[in-house]
DNA sequence: AAGTTCGCCAACCGCACGGGC
DNA sequence: CGCCCGTGCGGTTGGCGAACT
C-alpha cells in the first residue's frame, strides 16, 4: 500500500486519533483556521499527514457537528436523497445540517441499506403500487434495522393500545395479508411485523392492521417455528396471491432473504386462533395449519390487537 | 465466565478533479 | 499540454464494544 502523497514526506502516525491530538488540532483551527492541510501538521505539531487532519476536522472535531442519533425525518431524508441522488454522500450530508458525509454513508451500511433491501424486494413485487397507494397501508421509519409502520392503519386509530410484551405472543408473529378471491384489484397484502431486539417488546406500531378490503391472519414462518423461544425479529414478508385465486398460498411466498417454495405453506399457520369471531369451520381449517382456503373465511372485517384484550375479528 | 460472533463507526485508501506552473 | 500537488469523495477496513453462545 502506498502512502498518500501528502503523508510520504515524514513519519506519521495512523489509527485513532488521542485526546492530545485532538486537542493540538482543535486549538490550531480555531486559533488559524486550517489553511492548508498539507502544511498543516507541521504547524500544529501533529504527527499525522494533512488529509488525515482534515478527517479529524470535518468528521469529528467541528464544532457544528450534531451529534447522537439519527431522527426519523433525517431518516427519511436520507433514504428520499439516496434515491433522488444515489450513493452521492457529501451531496445528500448538505441537505443534514450537523451530519457529515461519512456519518451518513455509515448510518446508511449499518442500518438502512439492509431494511431497503427488503424494501425493494417488496416494491418488486407485483401489484405492491395498489398496496402503497392505499391511503391505510402503513408509513415507514427506520427502527432497529427494520421498516416499522409508525402508524396504524385509519381503522384503529383512536383505539389505545399501550404496550405488550413479546412473551404474551405464543409465537412471534408475522401477519400476512392476502386478498379475496372477490377482490382482484387487492391481491397482495404485506406485513411488517417487529420485535424490539433489546427491549423485547412488540410495540405497538409493530403490527399491522388490515383494513376492511383485506383478509388478514396472523402467521409463522418456518424459522419460528423451530425455534419458538427464540426472540428474532421478524423480517418483513410479502405473500404475493394471484387475483381470483381461491387457495392460499397458491402462489409464490417471498420473505426479504429467501423465496420460499410451496413447501413451506405447512409452516404457515396461524397463531391467534382466539379471534372469537371467526367462523368455526375457518377455525378448524386455519388452526391445522396445512392448508385452507380464502373462501373459508369472513368476507371483510377488521383485526384489532390489544395487550389487554384477545384478539379480536370485527366483520 | 470465557470465547466467539456481530455490528458500528472512525479512519484509511485509492481515485478523480481542479488549479498552478 | 502535461505534470505536480492539494483537496474532496466514496468504498473499504479494522478495532472495539456489545451481544450471543
Amino acid at each position: 500500500m502506498g502512502q498518500h502523497s501528502c503523508c510520504n514526506k515524514q513519519k506519521v502516525k495512523r489509527g485513532l486519533w488521542s485526546p492530545e491530538e485532538d486537542e493540538k488540532l482543535k486549538n490550531y483551527i480555531s486559533t488559524y483556521g486550517h489553511g492548508s492541510w498539507s502544511s498543516l501538521p507541521r504547524f500544529a505539531g501533529l504527527q499525522r499527514c494533512g488529509k488525515s487532519c482534515r478527517l479529524r476536522w470535518i468528521n469529528y472535531l467541528r464544532p457544528d457537528l450534531k451529534k447522537g442519533n439519527f431522527s426519523s425525518e433525517e431518516t427519511e431524508l436520507i433514504i428520499e436523497l439516496q434515491r433522488i441522488l444515489g450513493n452521492r454522500w457529501a451531496q445528500i450530508a448538505k441537505h443534514l445540517p450537523g451530519r457529515t458525509d461519512n456519518e451518513v454513508k455509515n448510518f446508511w451500511n449499518s442500518a438502512i441499506k439492509k431494511k431497503h433491501i427488503s424494501q425493494n424486494l417488496f416494491d418488486q413485487a407485483p401489484f405492491s403500487n395498489l398496496s402503497r397507494s392505499n391511503s391505510n397501508f402503513p408509513q415507514y421509519s427506520e427502527f432497529n434495522q427494520v421498516y416499522i409502520p409508525t402508524q396504524p392503519p385509519s381503522p384503529v386509530q383512536g383505539i389505545d393500545f399501550g404496550e405488550f410484551k413479546a412473551d404474551q405472543l405464543s409465537h412471534s408473529a408475522i401477519m400476512l395479508t392476502t386478498s379475496p378471491s372477490s377482490a382482484p384489484a387487492c391481491p397482495l397484502g404485506y406485513l411488517p411485523q417487529f420485535i424490539d431486539r433489546q427491549q423485547q417488546i412488540l410495540r405497538p406500531e409493530d403490527y399491522s392492521i388490515v383494513s376492511s378490503d383485506q383478509y388478514p391472519f396472523f402467521a409463522t414462518n418456518k424459522l419460528l417455528d423451530q425455534n419458538p423461544s427464540t426472540m428474532l425479529p421478524v423480517l418483513p414478508k410479502v405473500l404475493e396471491s394471484i387475483a381470483g385465486s381461491s387457495n392460499f398460498p397458491s402462489e409464490r411466498l417471498y420473505a426479504n432473504d429467501m423465496l420460499a417454495s410451496s413447501d413451506d405453506i405447512e409452516y404457515i399457520k396461524p397463531i391467534m386462533p382466539a379471534c372469537s369471531t371467526l367462523s368455526s369451520s375457518s377455525m378448524s381449517q386455519t388452526s391445522s395449519a396445512s392448508s385452507f382456503s380464502l373462501s373459508q373465511l369472513p368476507c371483510s372485517g377488521t383485526m384489532f390487537v390489544n395487550p389487554s384484550l384477545p384478539p379480536r375479528w370485527v366483520p
